[in-house]
DNA sequence: AAAACGGGGGC
DNA sequence: GCCCCAGTTTT
C-alpha cells in the first residue's frame, strides 16, 4: 500500500467513524456558519478553552458584535466581561479589540482571506489564521492543531518536532483534496480515541493503518 | 494534590 | 528552543 493509499483510506474511515461522535467542535463551528469574521472571533475564543464554553461566550458576543464595526465600539472591559469565562479573557478582550480596530481601518472592515495577512492580527498565529482560511473562505490550507500534529506523527505520516513543521510537511505529502477536512477528522479522532496520553488504541477504526509512534501511557 | 489541557508570543 | 499564560476538568 503506497503512502497516499494509506492516508486515503484513514480519511474515508474517519469521514464514516465522526458521523457516531457527537463532536462539540463541530457543533461549535456549524453554529458560527462560515462568515469569516465569526469563525475568526471564535477561534481566538477557543483558543485553550472547552468548546461548549466557547460556543457560549460567542454566542453572548455576537448578539452585541458581529462585525468588526460593532465590536470595536465596545470597550476592552465590556468584551471581557461578555466572553468571560474562557481562558485569557482579558488578553483575548484586548486581541478582539484590537483586531476589531485593525481590520476597520486596514482592511474596510473585512477579514483578509490571506494568511499572510491574518497572521498579522495580534493573537492568531498560524492554527487560527488557517482555520479561518480553511473553514471561512474554503481556501487550500492545513489548519494544524496539536491534534493533527500529535496524530499525523503517531500514524508515522510525518515526523516532526512543532506544529509548523507539520504543517509544511503535509503540504508537500498531504494529497490536496483533504486538506480543508483533515483538522476536523483528527480533532473528532484526537477527543475521542487518540488522546494525548493513554490513547484507547483498542477502540480506534484506524489503529491497523497506525504505526503507533511514541504512544505515551500514564502510571 | 497534581497533572492535563494547548495556541500564541516573548525571550 | 523554552517557558509562561487562566481557570476548569481529569486523574
Amino acid at each position: 500500500m503506497t503512502e497516499k493509499e494509506r492516508i486515503s483510506r484513514i480519511v474515508e474511515i474517519l469521514r464514516e467513524a465522526k458521523k457516531e461522535w457527537a463532536v462539540p467542535v463541530v457543533t461549535l463551528m456549524g453554529q458560527m456558519g462560515t462568515d469569516p469574521f465569526k469563525i475568526l472571533v471564535a477561534t481566538v475564543l477557543s483558543l485553550r478553552t472547552k468548546d461548549e464554553v466557547t460556543a457560549e461566550a460567542a454566542r453572548r458576543l455576537f448578539q452585541v458584535a458581529d462585525t468588526p464595526e460593532k465590536l470595536l465600539k465596545l470597550s476592552e472591559e465590556e468584551i471581557a466581561s461578555l466572553i468571560y469565562p474562557v481562558g485569557f479573557y482579558n488578553r483575548k478582550a484586548k486581541n478582539l479589540k484590537e483586531i476589531a480596530r485593525i481590520l476597520v481601518e486596514h482592511y474596510g472592515g473585512q477579514v483578509p482571506s490571506d494568511l499572510e495577512e491574518l497572521l498579522k492580527l495580534p493573537g492568531v498565529g498560524r492554527k487560527t489564521a488557517n482555520l479561518v482560511v480553511t473553514q471561512g473562505f474554503k481556501k487550500p490550507g492545513i489548519c494544524v492543531d496539536t491534534h493533527v500534529h500529535r496524530i499525523m506523527n503517531r500514524l508515522g505520516f510525518v515526523k516532526t518536532k512543532t506544529p509548523e513543521e507539520t504543517e509544511f510537511a503535509l503540504r508537500e505529502k498531504l494529497p490536496k483534496e483533504f486538506w480543508i477536512e483533515i483538522n476536523d477528522l483528527l480533532v473528532a479522532l484526537g477527543q475521542h480515541i487518540c488522546r494525548p496520553i493513554s490513547p484507547k488504541c483498542s477502540q480506534c477504526p484506524i489503529e491497523h493503518l497506525c504505526k503507533k509512534v511514541g504512544v505515551k501511557r500514564s502510571r
